[in-house]
DNA sequence: ACCTGAACACCGTTCAAGT
DNA sequence: ACCTGAACACCGTTCAAGT
């Protein structure tokens, strides 16, 4: 967003000074994409750039807003172009573009949903357009929040569950017990569970050992959009009037 | 909350003996809720209880699968009762319900969400009701795992969202400087955001500056999960070709 | 301006030792 | 069985000092 092209003016600094706010902040994304988030330190990323953990803090006030940094970076091309066409479509293509953009930095799905999206931190240019979108739509001034809050929780909320972390599981062990114990569930105490088992194993919430990296869930995120859409559609249609006049 | 009503009485050599998996759970429950999931350290809880930190590890094989445990209680009265009604109110009475389990322990909302009800850890109780709901709904065996999956993206999503930390802000100064950002918002260049601002303002994700504790979004989840509920009915529908029978 | 280096106040977890 | 106590390998961040 804040263009940093002039700053140190066609000086060279010094031989050893590569360090800058972008290339921290990408050697930081590079960490967490390979080691999580948990594993995720100031000090390990310092050791990456091959410098003094205190001399991040020259460009970053600290770890949380160096997070936030890396999070306005992975947003960076979600919004849809503003061209027109059908609002369940510009939708449609906004949902498909979050989640594609949290499918490239999955150990961040939580930070971008729960706390960045969900509050500040996000381009005004974003909700500029989802209100324009929703106005095409036809939703009254007394809808729109709602019809607004409802877009942002279908954009961020499956998404933040599909690729939440699975459980730690260094050696695969935990995966193959889990696995075991679904495969083999009491039929008498949950009958239908079992005979559910094989078209739920690994493809749905609960029921899965494997987070949406390695197991997306790619028709359930297209109906479970439609559903919002077509429920949006409704709620709209329900309290009009008069016919749209465009 | 907790009641340390009995500290040197009762003639104990030792100083505790109270320990328990159960104490250890609630002492940490209560800890997050008053301080955040941030601020709460194994050698935190240790010292409230009034004990070595590596007694815990007796009782817990560590801060992960403690986690896991208050995540468990904090589930524990979302299932709604199995009694008939029509498929449609009993979802609704989940999605209710979860919103209330996490409002109660609002800084375990993303583990909640995005860890625990996502992947394992759930009652199989759950899923088993939900499926039973579902397939009284009339969705086929090949519908199943989709409806499945909206119904849980339905309930933890928008609640993930909502209960979501705002940034941290010991002094407040965020929070004004952030409200205020907003009531200047330009005009010019975001017209629908400034004219919907009124509405808009701490009721909306993005342009809040509390979360679901102190600026709950009651109306719009409301609303949410109604779309969710006719998105799914319409998909029903779509695919019935025979009248439903009961 | 930019980085080193020491230091502070923390962590989770292990292991041996006590009782 | 249950807890103490020392110890290990870490943290984020501050601050003074170097260049």
């Amino acid at each position: 967003m804040a263009g940093r092209s002039l700053s140190a003016n066609t000086r060279r600094p010094k031989a050893a000074g590569n360090l800058s706010k972008p290339a921290i902040v990408a050697a930081a994304l590079d960490l967490i994409d390979r080691d999580g988030l948990e594993a995720f330190s100031m000090r390990g990323l310092a050791q990456a750039l091959g410098v003094y953990p205190t001399a991040l803090y020259w460009y970053v006030p600290n770890r949380n807003a160096l997070l936030a940094e890396m999070v306005t970076v992975a947003m960076q091309d979600v919004l849809p172009s503003p061209r027109k066409r059908p609002w369940q479509a510009w939708l449609k293509e906004l949902f498909r573009r979050y989640r594609r953009a949290v499918s490239r930095h999955p150990h961040l799905a939580a930070l971008m949903g729960a706390q960045m999206v969900s509050n500040a931190g996000v381009d005004p240019v974003l909700p500029e357009q989802i209100l324009g979108v929703l106005s095409r739509a036809g939703f009254s001034d007394r809808q729109m929040v709602h019809a607004f809050n409802t877009v942002i929780a279908t954009m961020a909320g499956f998404v933040t569950l599909e690729f939440g972390p699975a459980p730690a599981d260094d050696d695969g062990s935990w995966a193959k017990t889990f696995q075991h114990s679904l495969r083999t569930v009491d039929a008498a105490r949950f009958p239908l569970l079992a005979r559910n088992m094989p078209r739920l194993e690994n493809r749905a919430f609960i029921t899965r050992w494997q987070n949406g990296v390695e197991a997306p869930l790619d028709d359930s995120f297209e109906l479970f959009i439609e559903a919002a859409i077509h429920g949006l559609e409704l709620q709209r249609v329900r309290k009009r009037r008069t016919p749209p006049r465009g």
